[in-house]
DNA sequence: CCGGACGGTAAGCATCCGCTTACGGTGGGC
DNA sequence: GCCCACCGTAAGCGGATGCTTACCGTCCGG
């Protein structure tokens, strides 16, 4: 969960999980969307792939990333459960209740 | 969005929101949970506030924090939405297939 | 074997981040 | 007015972080 975060905390690791959620693409692939240095990028997919975020793939000496969906369920979860499930309805519900005790009638 | 994950990157930070989940606390109340400084959670609530994920109240010289579900949302829906909702229903169908596979025919 | 492409790793450096102590500002009780 | 409780802010320090350049290992073609 951590470790997740920490990943994820960072734009340009944000961006590289962007860049491989739809496509396979190869380190240097990858690298060249950027205008920082490969290592750079290399050190930032090896924070990602720490983070199970990431799939590694070799094809003779290029190595494929992709992201990996299930990465990112714990934390998915724990936001949604951050706040009982009960007080995130009870927020909605009363913001629908706000609006119609504030409007009255109209729409 | 950077700033939220910036935020609750940290662990303090997000024990501190899980305290004020459910309940309003005071700073002081607040920095009793910790073995750091008042300073140390001074400082943190101030990130916490400053992404939107706190709400604060003064009454005299104390001041009473809440969470603010909402400040959340934007994150939520980010990884929500992160790959397609199809591509993830894609991904669980093909682990099923996978497993098919990985025991008959190949496509 | 030799050269080239690919890419991870090591070392060094500037910056950021979280913590501490010291301080200032505000509000309430007497 | 005076003192105290409460709490944010300033300044400084050590460790983490992201970047760079230099380097090494691996795989392929000749």
């Amino acid at each position: 969960m951590d470790t997740t975060l920490h990943a994820i905390a960072d734009p340009r690791r944000r961006r590289i999980l962007e860049l491989v959620a739809h496509e396979e693409l190869s380190a240097g692939d990858i690298a060249s969307h950027f205008e920082v240095s490969r290592p750079a990028i290399s050190q930032h997919l090896g924070v990602l792939k720490n983070a199970h975020l990431l799939i590694e793939r070799r094809e003779g000496t290029r190595r494929f990333y992709r992201a990996r969906p299930d990465g990112l369920d714990e934390l998915r979860g724990y936001l949604e459960h951050f706040w009982d499930h009960h007080l995130d309805q009870l927020k909605r519900a009363a913001e629908l209740r706000e609006r119609s005790v504030a409007d009255g009638a109209d729409g």
